[in-house]
DNA sequence: CTCTACTGCATACATCGTTCGCAGAAAGAA
DNA sequence: TTCTTTCTGCGAACGATGTATGCAGTAGAG
């Protein structure tokens, strides 16, 4: 096995020897239930073998490192993405599928984690980006400028879901961070020197709006300031 | 020391005992050295205290956590931006502003890491924020508009710098999971079941784009679309 | 001067990803 | 069938990491 080679492009058994007691979808069932439950520092080696009764050494049969298992559960997670139907207006179907992608991400938030320096390219990943250029077929612009606007896409759907997470977490515990974050920042702003962050904070108190009507807003912005 | 408390708001020295024999500033002077010459997990506690001539423990004194230490280096980092004066055109001036702060995450490419999950706010961050919405502070629009445009204006200018920190790599070698990467996109294109995504690899052929531009035109694009 | 609260730091610990080596099983060759 | 090859699961161990603890020494407060 050469030093870079994708899973993907890996025989999932061998033709020799006795048959394997799991397969990589269990591990990367197993990794996204413990996720799931307690987020992605959660799964380790041992957590994964043990929740599937092996050995910690024995996912190394499956895969080279634990990366790879991380690569598994994205895959994995991206396939609850649906593809919504081609209804003709690019920007309709288009907003249909970044909702998905929130849908899914909200559903998975250690997917922010597991995607944020960098998204591998899975079967499944690979079938969201035909999709979407699927979309944007009949639109007369450089197939360049196509793939921006969906990597810009991603990353804006990323971020909204990220600030969702943040705050949706504020209904059970705030984490630490969050509490020394606000009270600094409450502390610039009764310090005097940051005027427009004071008022932009004192603003906030309006009545909040409808995330989906948020969501939608900012995505369709991007996506006509970029698509003309 | 309450658990929340921000290390921003917390005393850089006591008041009685010794005194100390470095300071935060060390540490992130340091820590950025270690970042910019490795990589971000180069910065390990022992690495950062033998650069200091310090024994592993001492840094705690400063520091309650790594994570703090990676605030102190972002801040740190941070400070590199500069303000462009206002000309008085917004976009002008934003643009100017996101060149800026690209030119420093280029510059430490490590950032990418640091702030993929969350930015932590410090001074030179807030500084860059209140500069940001000054910059909008004579645009009609809600001030919600404004805060979104610079949060996704952040999102869209990593985006593009990982992009650009991946591609620049290439110059010198090429990092595994991006030559299984590639590999796996390959064969997907040459397997025929996605047709928009091979086309669009063919087209990728053309002479490419100058950097600067792309950069400007896309984010450019953004903020039209957003502030409208 | 005395006391208190800090300083640097050696040491230790728990946890992590990963490697190694071995006994046993199954597929192909004879 | 029998032999050989190549896999399997996995116990045990290794190196690295972030962090806690306890102690000897120092400097400002009283």
């Amino acid at each position: 096995m050469a030093a870079a080679d994708s899973i993907w492009l890996r025989p999932e058994r061998a033709s020799r020897g006795p048959a394997p007691g799991y397969d990589r979808d269990a591990l990367a069932a197993a990794g996204v239930a413990l996720a799931d439950a307690q987020g992605l520092s959660a799964v380790t080696m041992r957590a994964v073998a043990d929740a599937l009764g092996a050995g910690p050494a024995s996912l190394y049969r499956y895969i080279t490192t634990r990366e790879e298992l991380v690569e598994l559960m994205i895959d994995r997670a991206h396939a609850e993405i649906r593809h919504p139907e081609r209804t003709g207006a690019w920007l309709d179907d288009l907003l249909a599928l970044a909702r998905e992608s929130r849908r899914v991400t909200l559903a998975h938030p250690w997917l922010l984690d597991a995607t944020a320096t960098r998204t591998p390219m899975g079967p499944s990943t690979v079938g969201y980006l035909e999709h979407a250029l699927g979309t944007l077929a009949d639109l007369d612009v450089p197939t360049r400028d196509k793939l921006e606007a969906i990597a810009v896409l991603s990353a804006v759907v990323s971020a909204l879901a990220r600030t969702e997470v943040a705050q949706s977490r504020n209904g059970r515990t705030i984490p630490d961070w969050q509490q020394a974050q606000a009270a600094y920042l409450a502390h610039i702003a009764a310090e005097g020197r940051h005027p427009h962050l004071a008022a932009a904070f004192t603003h906030q108190t309006q009545t909040p709006e409808p995330v989906d009507d948020l969501f939608t807003r900012i995505v369709t912005g991007v996506l006509t300031g970029l698509l003309r």
